[in-house]
RNA sequence: GCUGGUGUGGCGGAAUGGCAGACGCACGGGACUUAAAAUCCCGAGUUCGAAAGGACGUAUGGGUUCGACUCCCAUCACCAGCACCA
């Protein structure tokens, strides 16, 4: 077989009959497959590629064969920096590189000959979809939700940009990998900690790897404690966030942020010096520096002294670095006796390790942390756990007025603006007398301009860009200026899952609420891991908020997801030139790309990948023409002759445990292990094959069984062959074989037998048998029966279809 | 440090607590061929043995069980994410 030629050929056939069209009235066996969008590179298709897109179309085809109304949109997530430096390099504008891009990677995509509903693709760059990115933003910003304010944001020097928390990597920007600067900006927000509970709540639910839903619960980072209030001699409030309420007894500091605003109250004049030299030493460290679990803690004392709201000492308060002031009220308590940094900063600077404290008769007492009576010492807490007495003490405190039980987030508000031109412009206007107000939705989508002068400069280039500008404001008709940021791209990709069914209405709403309802959610999501954080996280987010106003019946976008793993070069580090790194087009062009799947589908785990060996694919390759060969042969066979035979039984056991088996590999994922099914039927023909007097009726049918499993796998082979067999076209409109069970039931089995459960012997039995049956048949065996010979048998374990276990003594 | 994952032949990898290594690669042998390729068939965990057969084998050490790659506990190694988060 001809396998390049036949795809093209059946590649444009299918398009032309639009054989894989969505029915969209047709929801009640609907299946919402997705894969990740991805952003136009413009460079060839490279086995990344195939190995996403190709593998799950194959998952996709596989549930058409099942009977579902398969919907798997495609399209491009097509705003973003990568054009916007290509064009500062090249002077090509970013929209021109990236619509060029979109046809060449379009074009691409349809000659894989998959199952894409191409008549619903979305482009974000596109004004009737980022008119929808807009309205999101209105929406959130009049729930509050899209917000304004002045913050510590990390801002990439090269890309001249702010960044999301997500986007730094290791203290670098994660796409230029140049040390990101903090930076003091008034910034768009949204708030997503709002969200934050229900976020790590709704995990449970989903059927996601476990992985992915750590990660999330980790990134949001839920840590329950208490607030203690702590007041210095002046009366001035201390409050600081603990996990660990029940070490209160035992604080030997206090220590405050650098830029937290209270730092400055706490400053004594004789302290002041040391103190200042301290600050400005560490607002010029990094934070890697200064968060850097290796580096010893450092502090400087400010003069201040609190008081322990429970036991009365007088605690020294210090300014150090090592605390976030971001997190929680960004004072910490340090508890020498119980965490060991902290034992290593109080003999640092000489303070007292509250190993010991007074009792009410001012004897020094002794406390270990787990002995709470003591250390409170009070009978109350005699024998408590850990827990029991945080409870108590943040009791304690609530009746005291100086605590309070609470709950943080690692999770901080989503920056959304980026100070660069490729995004889509922020729907906000600035007037100098009504502040800043939304473009009224009617306005919508506000145009992003085709500027001349893109070149980012820290501040938004739209800004320099008069016509873009300047503008009215919608309230009161005055002159006003629109906002020159736009948007993260991440909110382009938030929402268009939700979007996609809609793509081809350009009506009024972002979609339809009944139908959405319908379609939605995603039933299964494709993509990479790596977006565990960012991407998926936001896209959960905005799916609560949308159901919030009404939007949406349900609240999580993605019910299934599945991490294809990463192809890596034959050397195991990531995919290059240098080690194997080829356009998947090569082997399409030599081998087909069916060879290509079958060989991806076959040598490695999809969701773990692994390093990339071509070998296989030629093996592929000989693997169709050996199926070819046996199928050409067996369709050409006549008569129907139909002899009971043992050869027959076993070809029967192996074609329907093998539509069984293949269609479990398929529904997890697991291609590698679906391939080796179709090999064992295969190899299971040819064994029959040698039969000489062979039941005709059986070999059809088998054929045409094997050609629709290769269906999903092989999709242009299976066409050819299904059509050189002489079946109707099309075979990707055929059901997906029914298994008879009845025949995978064999009337005799071999199974092993155990004596004290070391196997002795295998023997043959019916299945019709019963268990008294099975042992007496077993018993008489001649190696068995030597065994147990004299010996009392104390137990006879029989496992239908597998073992025979006998315990003798 | 915390969280999650992984660990099975020379390699990729199979195994609802029940015959470990399916399927394939590489390897060896045979058939066909003048020969090679292609094709078809057969073999193969390691080890002792001529063979029959035996011993040892799923990172390591324990445990539960008639029986453990699978469940539990501990340890080690590697991968990934988070990380003075209080």
């Amino acid at each position: 077989m001809d396998f390049v030629n036949i795809e093209k050929k059946w590649n444009e056939k299918w398009e032309k009959d639009n054989l894989y069209k969505f029915d969209p009235t047709r929801l009640d066996k609907k299946y919402y497959l997705l894969e990740m969008f991805s952003y136009p590179s413009g460079a060839n298709l490279h086995l990344g590629h195939w190995w996403n897109f190709g593998l799950s179309d194959s998952f996709g085809r596989f549930k058409r064969l099942k009977g579902f109304n398969v919907f798997q949109p495609m399209g491009f997530d097509a705003f973003g920096l990568p054009a916007e430096n290509y064009a500062l390099k090249t002077g090509i504008h970013p929209e021109d590189s990236t619509r060029y891009n979109i046809e060449v990677m379009e074009r691409q995509l349809r000659e894989m000959g998959a199952t894409f509903n191409w008549d619903y693709e979305l482009v974000t760059c596109n004004p009737d979809y980022y008119k929808w990115t807009q309205w999101l933003f209105v929406q959130l910003y009049k729930k509050g939700l899209a917000y304004q304010k002045e913050a510590p944001v990390n801002f990439c020097p090269k890309c001249n940009t702010i960044i999301a928390n997500e986007q730094v990597v290791n203290g670098l920007c994660e796409r230029c990998d140049s040390e990101v600067q903090h930076k003091n900006m008034r910034q768009w927000f949204f708030k997503i900690t709002d969200y934050a509970d229900e976020l790590l709540a709704g995990l449970d639910k989903l059927d996601w790897p476990e992985k992915t839903k750590a990660l999330q619960r980790n990134w949001i980072g839920k840590s329950v404690g208490a607030e203690v209030d702590f007041y210095t001699e002046d009366g001035l409030k201390l409050t600081v966030f603990t996990s660990r309420a029940d070490t209160l007894y035992g604080v030997s500091f206090l220590v405050i942020a650098p830029e937290n605003k209270l730092t400055e109250k706490l400053i004594k004049p004789e302290q002041e010096k040391v103190v200042r030299e301290y600050i400005e030493n560490a607002a010029k460290k990094d934070e890697i520096e200064r968060t850097s679990t290796t580096t010893p803690k450092t502090g400087v004392f400010t003069g201040s002294y609190v008081i322990n709201p429970l036991t009365g000492d007088k605690v020294p308060v210090f300014v150090a670095d090592y605390v976030i002031a971001s997190y929680a009220t960004g004072i910490v308590m340090g508890v020498a006796a119980h965490d060991e940094r902290d034992f290593d900063f109080a003999k640092k600077y000489n303070l007292q390790i509250k190993r010991v404290v007074n009792d009410a008769n001012g004897n020094e007492v002794e406390l270990p942390f787990t002995d709470y009576g003591k250390l409170c010492n009070s009978e109350e807490f005699d024998g408590m756990t850990s827990a029991q007495a945080k409870e108590k003490i943040v009791e304690k405190l609530i009746a005291l007025g100086k605590g309070r039980f609470k709950t943080n987030y690692r999770l901080r508000d989503w920056s959304v603006a980026r100070q660069r031109y490729w995004g889509c412009p922020i729907p906000m206007i600035h007037c100098p007398k009504c502040g800043t107000v939304p473009v009224p939705e009617k306005d919508l989508p506000v145009m992003l301009p085709h500027a001349t002068d893109y070149k980012p400069d820290g501040e938004g280039p739209l800004g320099k860009c008069e016509e873009f500008i300047n503008t009215t404001c919608p309230v009161c008709g005055g002159k006003a200026r629109r906002e020159a940021d736009t948007m993260d791209t991440f909110v382009d990709s938030s929402f268009y899952m939700l979007r996609y069914p809609e793509a081809q209405h350009n009506d009024n709403e972002i979609f339809s609420r009944d139908y959405i309802n319908k379609i939605g959610p995603v039933d299964c999501y494709v993509g990479g891991v790596e977006h565990a954080t960012g991407h998926l996280l936001y896209s959960r987010f905005i799916s609560k908020f949308l159901r919030d106003i009404g939007m949406l019946d349900f609240d999580e976008p993605f019910q299934r997801l599945i991490h294809q793993g990463m192809i890596l070069g034959n050397d195991g580090r990531k995919m290059s030139k240098r080690n194997g790194a080829k356009n998947a087009d090569d082997y399409v062009r030599e081998f087909g790309s069916d060879a290509l799947r079958l060989h991806m589908m076959f040598s490695l785990k999809y969701i773990e990948g692994g390093p990339w060996s071509d070998d296989g694919v030629k093996h592929m390759k000989s693997f169709m023409e050996r199926v070819e060969r046996i199928c050409l042969k067996w369709a050409t066979l006549e008569g129907d002759s139909a002899p009971e035979t043992k050869a027959e039984k076993d070809l029967e056991f192996v074609l329907n445990k093998t539509i069984k088996d293949y269609e479990e590999s398929f529904e997890t994922f697991s291609f590698n292990v679906a391939v080796a099914r179709l090999m064992e039927l295969v190899n299971a023909m040819y064994k029959y094959d040698t039969v000489e007097n062979k039941n005709i009726a059986l070999c059809k049918k088998t054929l045409k069984d094997l050609v629709i499993l290769f269906a999903p796998a092989a999709p242009h082979f299976a066409e050819e062959l299904w059509q050189q067999i002489g079946e109707e076209y099309s075979v990707h409109n055929q059901s997906y074989p029914a298994c008879d069970e009845s025949k995978i039931v064999l009337d005799t089995i071999e199974i092993a037998v155990q004596v004290n459960s070391k196997i002795v012997s295998r023997t043959n039995i019916a299945t019709s048998w019963t268990n008294e049956q099975v042992l007496e048949n077993v018993k008489a065996d001649e190696k068995v029966a030597a065994l147990i010979a004299g010996k009392t048998i104390v137990k006879e374990i029989v496992v239908p279809g597998r073992i025979v276990n006998l315990i003798v003594r």
